[in-house]
DNA sequence: ATTAAATGTTTAAACTTTTAAACCAATAAT
DNA sequence: ATTATTGGTTTAAAAGTTTAAACATTTAAT
């Protein structure tokens, strides 16, 4: 691993930390099958409360991962994970390249 | 996203968890670059304390992406990340299908 | 303008993780 | 056998995360 490695790992920390939550990840899935849910939709399908839903979104939208669109009082989020598939790809090629 | 997916998702969580910190990112980086490692030659190189490195090298351990090798008094740990690629690979592609 | 609906923010509590200090166990060398 | 070296374990404190309750904000409809 050289420090071009470490760049990428360290560049994919908050991508990591916001995939390793299994409550984040069923936020994912539920995204994946919807295309765009309210608050209030992923809190019925959730087991969390609204707030704590809330403050995953808030959490995944900082990671980049999801965004929000905002149609009057509704706040429709979707995926966008083309940027951190990106950096997984690097991730994963420097870690075939150094690790293994 | 289906079932199937949401399976690697959880299947990764311990690597995904494991991988999303600094100091175990940084004594990875240790072990791509030297092979075999003591507790006490990461130490060297980390801004931990040895039992905190110790503690980092048991999780690592459990979430498999290291193993130990002891001879006499010292315990050489090294890097065994095929199934953690294998795994990233698999959510790779599901994040691929199904979140883009 | 008032009210209702949807959502975000703040705060406080519970829980988890991280760290270091002190201690313990095992090996090896004298 | 005693001692030195290596490294694991336990414990307690500090820091961070997660959650829910109460409160605030914004938009839409009457």
């Amino acid at each position: 691993m050289g420090k071009q490695a470490l760049d990428i790992f360290r560049q994919s920390l908050p991508i990591l930390q916001v995939l390793s939550d299994s409550n984040r990840q069923d936020i994912l899935l539920f995204l994946s099958e919807n295309e765009k849910l309210t608050v209030n939709e992923i809190t019925e399908r959730s087991k969390l409360s609204r707030p704590a839903v809330s403050h995953h979104l808030k959490l995944l939208k900082n990671a980049g991962v999801i965004n929000v669109e905002q149609i009057g009082t509704q706040r429709y989020y979707y995926l966008s994970m083309q940027e951190a598939v990106e950096l997984l790809k690097k991730l994963l090629a420097a870690l075939e390249r150094d690790c293994l």
